[in-house]
DNA sequence: ATTTAATCGGACAAAAATATCCGAATAAAT
DNA sequence: ATTTATTCGGATATTTTTGTCCGATTAAAT
């Protein structure tokens, strides 16, 4: 469904999104150690998020990556998405077709435009912030 | 969402279906210009889809690939993703999580949950045979 | 029998995704 | 000023996916 590099995206602004909730900037080592993920991957995948505006970063000591909390209000699953994976995942043919639209569709395209309608709406409709009360609270997990 | 082999594997299935329905074999070449894929790729995946018993072939001159009517009617598209992507899609973490589970959920699990089922019953609601009607009567398009 | 046209299978190649390494830049603490 | 702890950026390496090549096998046509 998702690349690698955007599962990744989406536990590290959830745990920084976390962090943040409490005034705490989160480093590169223990955003990697607390969502499970190769270090060095980890430092890119936030550089982009970094360019997309998504996060904060300031370097030094005492830096690390943080998130404005109107963001994690406004920003949805979806936005990290788009912002890692590009809208390929809701816009392209399920069959690989260039050209597949209403009117030259695949076999399958009446069925698919349903299905990534309805994955836009759910990852456009959950917002960070309650995800990040979620790992909070106990709830869920970002590791394992 | 599927790997190229697999969009090829759809593409190729319906195809054949589409020729088998009027009692003609489909050969590579043949298979691989109309759904525009490459041909020593396709080999490959057409050869998963034998091993699987989804489609069948003869060697030789005038052999080439087939499908029973019989399997067009039952054969869901859920089951040509199956053979050749597994049932990741179907089952794995949206985050990639490995222990990922009612117990012990990611974030976003529940609404997954709800995604990955809604795409697992339409593709198992949908036969090949049907698929492959549409592309007879040039509602539907396999290339470009 | 030979030719021809097809699939099969193994080795190889290229491209993309995933992951690592390391030095430079930055900024706080000492 | 120096040390220390951090992000940033470029080069490189590894793995997976995608794709190619070619000889072996098969079976119908000549």
């Amino acid at each position: 469904m998702f690349s690698k590099a955007c599962e990744y995206a989406i536990r590290a602004t959830i745990y920084i999104a976390r962090q943040s909730m409490e005034g705490l900037r989160a480093s590169l080592t223990d955003i990697s150690h607390e969502i499970d993920s190769p270090v060095a991957f980890t430092s890119k995948i936030l550089q982009q998020l970094v360019k997309a505006e998504i996060i904060y970063s300031t370097r030094g000591q005492t830096g690390g990556f943080y998130m404005e909390a109107a963001k994690m209000d406004h920003l949805s699953v979806a936005g990290i998405v788009t912002a890692i994976d590009g809208d390929a995942v809701y816009t392209e043919c399920g069959l690989g077709l260039k050209e597949c639209s209403g009117s030259i569709p695949c076999p399958v395209h009446d069925k698919f435009v349903e299905i990534r309608n309805s994955l836009k709406r759910v990852l456009e409709s959950t917002n960070v912030a309650s995800l990040a009360k979620g790992l909070k609270n106990g709830d869920t997990c970002l590791k394992r």
